[in-house]
DNA sequence: CAGTGGTCTAGACCACCAC
DNA sequence: TGGTGGTCTAGACCACTGC
């Protein structure tokens, strides 16, 4: 079919029963694999591999749309598309919210661990009416003011997490939680300095698609899976003193947890 | 442009900046939220909403592409696109694997919490050579050989998770772990029962967009994204005894783990 | 057999980037 | 200004479903 006589056997074989654009994502990835492109490198336009693989240009562009949900390759509009070359960063979560380790960059000793240029940006802080979600989470009633951290982190200047953090305005108020710096121990210190100290940690996590503000923030694509992880600080009393939202690529990180193997406490939320 | 003339008033403003079918996907998800079309119902089908919304049936499809992704829809190929209506399961990795609530079926029981009708299915008990990826974190060499359990479970019949066990063949040779039925306690009594006690466990998670082979298994969108758990059990002596590759659709599953505020020990691996 | 969604193409227009 | 990717369309063919 489609003309193709003698150059069937040099080209590679894109036919049969598989769709198109899935065998050509096979092929695109396995010569990424091969650093047949190597990583920041440029792929071929659309219109070469078109030219090249004998379809239209469409069925490479949705091929390449395969790649892209799975992190391989990064489009710069009008520039090319390039491949991907992050590494994964581990987050480690008990490690991470150890008493020992608190500082202000357990995100940022996680990325310097791998070689990488850690920052860490803040976007606000102060206090807002808490939207249903969050007032439930943190047992107080809907439309309370908390105060809201709002934080974005980087690795070698390229986004790699969200993380938005409420505290109960009755707690935060006149706090140093106000201030961008908490100092040492971070903030679960300033709590504590305060009487609330954190007994366990619990995090709910999800992925989905991202949505289009956080593809716009994080510089993902549209298609694109992200963690999400609801981060909740309890007192031994059972009371949530802290909230943290976190949205992050996953095509980036590997989460990991760690818990002894015993019988759950008896607490029971 | 495109003949809109007395019609732009009655019809949603499908045009401008934004990509056509971001936008009717947003519609779309709104009708499916406010029940418009019904959990369980099919939509109206591609040609229909191509005339009522004025856009070509490929635009139509590249919308319902994005629905498919975030898990509103499945389509069941020449028979209609259906609004999804499964309810979110909790996984919690700490009362799962609580050494007092051990049975054959914390996925079952999770399920069943919901009320939905739990199944699980063995695909495979037997020794295999091990690959890289699993002798590496079983800390033997690759290529030896492992004892693996694979199991499917379900939820009102629809497939929710592949699980897949891996134990050194030194431990396992023998065992009841080779039996479909491990008993009381489950394999981890078993494993106790040899003297190989869990101390601790380790659980890696991952989220991305799933192979064609897990889609077939659980019957997903070759879009959609998926959690990946990698599940270690320890000895206090930091030997791994089992590992677990845990495969499930991220739509569907919310992965809950808790753990107190405390220096972690000294043990890094 | 008619209707459904899956895929593919050629051609087109656009926004964006780099030169 | 030319090249890049993003999007859209009309028309087509296919496999599959259910009657």
């Amino acid at each position: 079919m489609h003309g193709m006589t003698s150059s069937e056997r040099t080209r590679p074989a894109i036919q049969a029963p598989r769709a198109r654009y899935t065998q050509i994502a096979d092929l695109l990835r396995s010569r990424i694999e091969d650093e047949a492109y190597p990583p920041g490198t440029a792929m071929p336009s659309e219109p070469e591999l078109a030219a090249e693989l004998g379809v239209s240009r469409v069925t490479i562009n949705r091929a390449i749309g395969l790649l892209r949900s799975a992190g391989y390759v990064k489009v710069r509009r009008g520039a090319g598309t390039y491949v991907r070359s992050i590494p994964r960063i581990v987050r480690d979560a008990r490690g991470r919210y150890g008493a020992r380790v608190r500082g202000t960059g357990a995100a940022d000793a996680e990325a310097k661990s791998l070689g990488l240029q850690p920052r860490t940006d803040y976007v606000e802080i102060g206090p807002i009416q808490a939207s249903a979600e969050i007032a439930s989470l943190l047992h107080i009633r809907s439309g309370a003011t908390v105060l809201v951290r709002r934080r974005r982190t980087f690795a070698n200047d390229e986004p790699t997490q969200i993380a938005d953090s409420y505290y109960p305005w009755s707690i935060a108020k006149g706090s140093p939680l106000l201030e961008m710096d908490t100092g040492v121990g971070g903030s679960y210190g300033r709590l504590a300095d305060m009487g609330y100290v954190v007994g366990y940690f619990t995090e709910d996590v999800t992925a989905r698609i991202a949505s289009e503000a956080e593809c716009q923030i994080l510089d993902l694509d549209s298609t694109q899976p992200v963690f999400q992880i609801i981060h909740t600080a309890w007192t031994e009393e059972h009371t949530p003193i802290e909230v943290a939202v976190h949205v992050m690529s996953a095509s980036i990180w590997t989460l990991r947890y760690e818990w002894e193997d015993q019988p759950p406490p008896s607490r029971r939320r």
